[in-house]
DNA sequence: CAGTTTTTGGCAATCGTTTGCTAAACCTCT
DNA sequence: AGAGGTTTAGCAAACGATTGCCAAAAACTG
């Protein structure tokens, strides 16, 4: 094992934990077990391999131990398509939220990028099968597939976030969409708005859907119809949200009977959407009132200042991760439960009491 | 080897090259030169093997090959603090581009976060040294220390992005800024503007540096004094740059003597600055011309549309990928090269003339 | 059909660590 | 000093693939 023969160099790589135990002088498996295991071995040794471990810079291989162990200390974020764009800062947000309760717990962060593309569903599956990632987030609400493999019936722990896919028996993690929506909406309803515009995601996305229900619960119990409100939208995908927004505008510049209050399924197209129709001379809040969601920092400098609906998605990220390390620590694979963080309204200047008639 | 002795289950993990073999009916090492190497093996069984690995589900061990052959094909991006927030987008642009790049060369992203604290340092030299990560992109100006180990004297291929690190031995790719800054500078020059307000980074960091060198140059240029540009800020990290901005504009209104343009080293100042000063009178571009940094996408629709000079960040990434590639390929430790992918000013009605007198 | 080339099959070593085992060494306490 | 209990050494077998080697088999060639 150690009779390197007659090899002078092994520039390879560094020291190795053979190194260790004949520096230590001690045998390779009580370094091993020292390193490891915290109460196996005396005090006195340990600290001596610690030293000469510290000495040599001595670094224990990932993938030997990986191997041998058959788990890995990584953890990858299936994140949807180019979700970064734009202002919203979800994603760069919810990242730093989960790579650092995952550092706390020793994990690592592997970024695994759910374009709609075979091979980059390919790649998620040979992660999540290759035995390099030891859980999964996921940001969307469809698994990767490939060939015969399935990330759904795949044995890696999985929790969802930001999406409800409790129903598919995953963990999920969100934040109460519907309601935080529908409160906001019966605040512009008690302000004496009657006539809504409603600023889309893609039709059929789990966030979209929520929203939107959460406009048409409020309408219902204020005894207003479902025609109170207008749709605009619904074609594009989140990441285009400023061309949702744009688009809207001259949608809106078009309507006869003009909505007195706008809510919007992003900042994103909150903010090019006031940019837009301010430019063709409504006054914001006076003739137009709007409410948007995610909570973006820069809503605040926006002007009038945004009012929107503040997603805690950080502390999300960070739930996400500690039901994570549930699964793993305890692959009990039943109660797929689902926890709602609570997402607040932050009122700013961009909305306000509705126009008297229009 | 094959001989499980009396154990009956072996849930542990997927079907291992053993099974694709024993189904192709193939040797094991046919298996592995078929599905490796690409001439080794005759078109007809590596087709009967590719059958065999699709029809069970194969996916190699990653770790289990990275051990043998001495390599992973993961690559880390060593992030600072919490670089994230606001709105430049910069970050995340950043890991979409090198995230792609990466995946068609067949390599992960593993994300790693650069706090101050003692363990994410050692985490990083974890990764390092412990054989996880080929290569690693930086985008910091120092490199991670922790006891004895130091990622400057590990045999690790790095580029550095964003921060020119060439006088360190690294490979890296930047932007122009000094030199746009200082062209835009000269354009407010020459629209009138004497009396400058420079709204700076952490004083000593690369980019504050180099994008006020810039606005120095431009001055010198001209025959104007440094008395010309007042610096404001300088305390902040560029992760707090709406807290700059807002500083900055209180800074602003407490001048006796006006400038009558403002150059922002981040688009986050810029519009939180913007809106602080318009909220106090001022009207822009009329009485105050801005510029910033960066190139959002929300600064589009700011009002009014803010100027910004945009990093090709996606290319830039890109760029940095393919640089890393050639190190990992080639190890010659030579050639720290500079490469610079030129920003360009995006004119939008932030700033105009200087007005005629103050 | 013999001779040559291409393709496989087996075998075995290897990557660096973990871990179970037994025996030896050490310590503490009467 | 000997009993009883901790620790440690040393050995060896994993983990799942890659790879060099040689012989066997198959496929071509003339």
């Amino acid at each position: 094992m150690k009779n390197n023969k007659d090899l002078p160099v092994e520039e390879h790589s560094g020291p190795l934990m053979a190194d260790v135990a004949r520096l230590a002088g001690v045998a390779i498996s009580t370094v091993s077990r020292a390193l490891a295991n915290p109460g196996r071995v005396n005090e006195k040794t340990r600290a001596k391999i610690d030293a000469a471990a510290k000495q040599l810079g001595y670094t224990p291989n990932a993938m030997a131990r990986g191997l041998r162990v058959g788990k890995s200390n990584v953890v990858m974020i299936v994140l949807p398509g180019s979700l970064y764009y734009g202002v919203s800062q979800v994603i760069p947000q919810v990242l730093q939220g989960i790579n650092r309760s995952l550092s706390q717990n020793g994990y690592h962060l592997m970024i695994a990028n759910l374009d709609r593309d075979e091979i980059s569903e390919r790649h998620i599956l040979d992660l999540a099968f290759g035995g390099t990632v030891r859980g999964a987030i996921i940001l969307s609400s469809d698994l990767p597939v490939d060939g015969g493999r399935s990330l759904k019936d795949s044995a890696l722990p999985i929790v969802s976030l930001l999406f409800d896919m409790s129903h598919a028996a995953l963990p999920s993690v969100v934040t109460n969409d519907r309601q935080s929506v529908r409160d906001a909406t019966s605040e512009l309803i008690a302000l004496g708005h009657r006539r809504f515009l409603y600023l889309a995601g893609p039709v059929g996305n789990y966030h979209d859907n929520e929203r939107y229900l959460g406009v048409l619960e409020a309408l219902a119990e204020a005894g207003l119809s479902e025609t109170a409100v207008i749709r605009s939208g619904g074609t594009l995908d989140y990441q285009h949200g400023f061309q949702i927004g744009v688009a809207a505008a001259a949608e809106f510049a078009d309507l006869t009977q003009k909505p007195t209050a706008v809510i919007a399924t992003s900042d994103d197209m909150a903010i090019s959407f006031m940019s837009c129709v301010q430019r063709m001379g409504w006054k914001i809040p006076a003739d137009l009132s709007i409410v948007s969601f995610d909570g973006a920092p820069v809503c605040e400098y926006s002007s009038p200042p945004l009012s929107t609906i503040e997603q805690p998605v950080e502390e999300m990220g960070q739930l996400a991760v500690s039901l994570l390390m549930e699964r793993i620590d305890a692959p009990e694979r039943g109660a797929a439960t689902r926890h709602v963080i609570s997402s607040k309204l932050i009122r700013r200047e961009s909305f306000g009491p509705a126009r008297p008639s229009i």
